[in-house]
DNA sequence: TACCAAAGAACAATCGATTGTGCAACGGGC
DNA sequence: GCCCGTTGCACAATCGATTGTTCTTTGGTA
């Protein structure tokens, strides 16, 4: 298979054509005519030869002389989430600002996939990554980052282990968004989780129970249910939930696609909200405003998260030094609607 | 600034440890020690050499030699918004299914910033381009057609400009949905679009008129309103008509943007949906089923639609053919919900 | 014993840009 | 008139991998 013949002009071309040197070419372009004392004459020949010609420097061939690529690597587990397209988002925007360009990777919350996917945008060279892991191990990434790569975990990340993190504070936003249902009299709360064991997880549930706790209420581990970040795990677990445990009065979905199943089981069983059951979640949704219910919600900042995570990597790597503070921690917005009653008498 | 000397090992590294050379080892991790008749014992000191040293090859030197990048460039208006991270999401998926790499940009609807930006995305050598145009101008991108560099344009495009396109049934689902409007005895109805002259606006209007026509109802362009693919521009042009034309009796929004914007308007003038004003609209969003009024929308095929792009411009790379269809269309889906009423008796 | 073919691996050019060093030409000072 | 310093540019190595060509070795045969 031959290579594809659509070739642009080369560096050659243009220094064939202004009847120069490779060398002087590059350096009349590159800017640097002056520290080389070249003559105003070659310099203009250069450059009107570069412009005839369309010329454009080759960025795998800079890529390769000069060690660095200008790319950095973003991978992320779900781009269909708009939690997470919103993050790239801004990293997108950084990025460009910065002269860098975005290398796009999904792991589909898989952390096969997404080992893998971290050595394919290591061996394109990224100049920097910013993931947000599944969560699940740790490993694969506190390999790649003893290699000194600049690397940033966004949203999940791992306790204790030493790599730099943008994190929301989630347990202070859990216990604040538990308390708003304590406060109105439910003692029975089921809880939808993403996957078990995540620090995402973890944190939020030591938040809830941190509330519970407040209240002299047991939490109860047969009330936390879901196994995944997304719409099936948490559809499933609210039909669990409302079948086995109908006396709950509450529930709290920990992630946004949780909760959209769990929207969907609680509409086809035909329960009110938020007359029958209350309920409270994490992330916000475009359109919160004009739900039937109004959803309570602990949100995250989003777009902070990514710019965050975009200017501890580009400093990184601009400066070539890994940031002091390791982890960071964004406050979550509690924004109060009206999914949230008092719970019913039984 | 000296390169970071986080050097991975190279093929010399591996050929050296092997004992060999470098075309030894480089046609053995290429599998081609059977073509080029290398001895057992050769082939495997060269792999347990590259084991050890975890070797990867570097793609930048892989992709200088053979002029070919493995990435594709997806070039979006905002990938904060849920259609376009849908559709990034689609290609992604395909494109790691085909070991292609995605570099993405985002012109942030701004066609200057989009010219940019295809100049460098060309730069980095993609071998090829998904590009949903701004939609303004379609110069910078016919060129680079004309290069023959693999491109497909993804749900805006442009009339007649050759350019491979994938795009939505506008003009049908436009009369299809302003058919249940004006069913339901709507007379004078406003009309939020994006920017005005785009190839994706100017069909969903033409697919208005003919619904209009259908019923002999005149077209009033005073009753289109609307200048950008954002909230805001939906938000000023619902105040506008609701002010200016306090009789309009529907609204059908051109996307699903301008739609959120003309909800907060709508929602601050404290008027009824649907008693008082009917609501249509193009795209669907998450949670339409959950809203205070479920919306009916003339809804894309997103998947479908980055699907669709994805296979032909891989098809197109591999093959080295450009599709023999230029323009594809998608099937737009109506989804009947509750928000167009009976227009009030006046 | 001498010669030839095939096997096995090394040499070297290449992709496009960058950069340290070397080499001419020119002018001025002694 | 000769030497030296400056000016202006070219030569060549390099980044890492691929690949056409060449070279050496080995074994078999006449």
């Amino acid at each position: 298979m031959k290579p594809i013949p659509r070739r642009s002009s080369t560096l050659k071309d243009v220094a064939q054509a202004a009847k120069v040197s490779l060398s002087t070419a590059s350096r009349v372009l590159s800017g640097k005519a002056e520290a080389y004392r070249i003559s105003e004459v070659t310099e203009k020949a250069v450059q009107s030869a570069a412009k005839q010609l369309r010329y454009r420097p080759s960025r795998i061939a800079q890529s390769l002389r000069s060690q660095t690529t200008g790319m950095i690597g973003v991978l992320l587990p779900d781009i269909g989430n708009p939690f997470f397209s919103a993050i790239a988002n801004q990293v997108s925007v950084l990025a460009e600002k910065h002269s860098f360009s975005v290398l796009l990777a999904c792991s589909r919350e898989s952390t096969d996939t997404e080992t893998y996917l971290v050595q394919e945008l290591c061996s394109r060279q990224v100049d920097g990554l910013i993931v947000c892991p599944v969560g699940e191990r740790a490993d694969h990434l506190v390999e790649l980052d003893a290699t000194g790569l600049p690397m940033v975990l966004v949203d999940r990340g791992f306790s204790d282990s030493g790599m730099v993190t943008v994190m929301s504070e989630n347990c202070e936003g859990a216990t604040q968004l538990t308390r708003l249902v304590l406060e109105k009299g439910h003692r029975k709360v089921g809880i939808l989780q993403g996957i078990p064991g995540t620090l995402l997880s973890e944190e939020r549930l030591r938040g809830i129970r941190i509330a519970l706790h407040e209240k002299r209420i047991e939490f109860s581990p047969a009330l936390v249910r879901g196994n995944q970040f997304d719409e099936p795990s948490g559809y499933k677990a609210a039909h669990w939930l409302l079948k086995h445990h109908p006396d709950i009065t509450a529930i709290i979905a920990l992630n946004n696609l949780s909760l959209l199943g769990a929207m969907r089981a609680i509409s086809e069983l035909g329960i009110q909200v938020p007359e029958q059951l209350s309920l409270a979640t994490f992330d916000d949704i475009p359109f919160a405003d004009f739900l039937k219910t109004p959803l309570t919600a602990a949100c995250p900042d989003v777009p902070g998260l990514g710019q965050t995570a975009a200017k501890l990597l580009l400093e990184h790597i601009k400066t070539g030094k890994q940031p002091e503070q390791v982890t960071h921690r964004l406050p979550v917005q509690l924004v109060v609607r009206t999914s949230i009653a008092p719970a019913p008498a039984l």
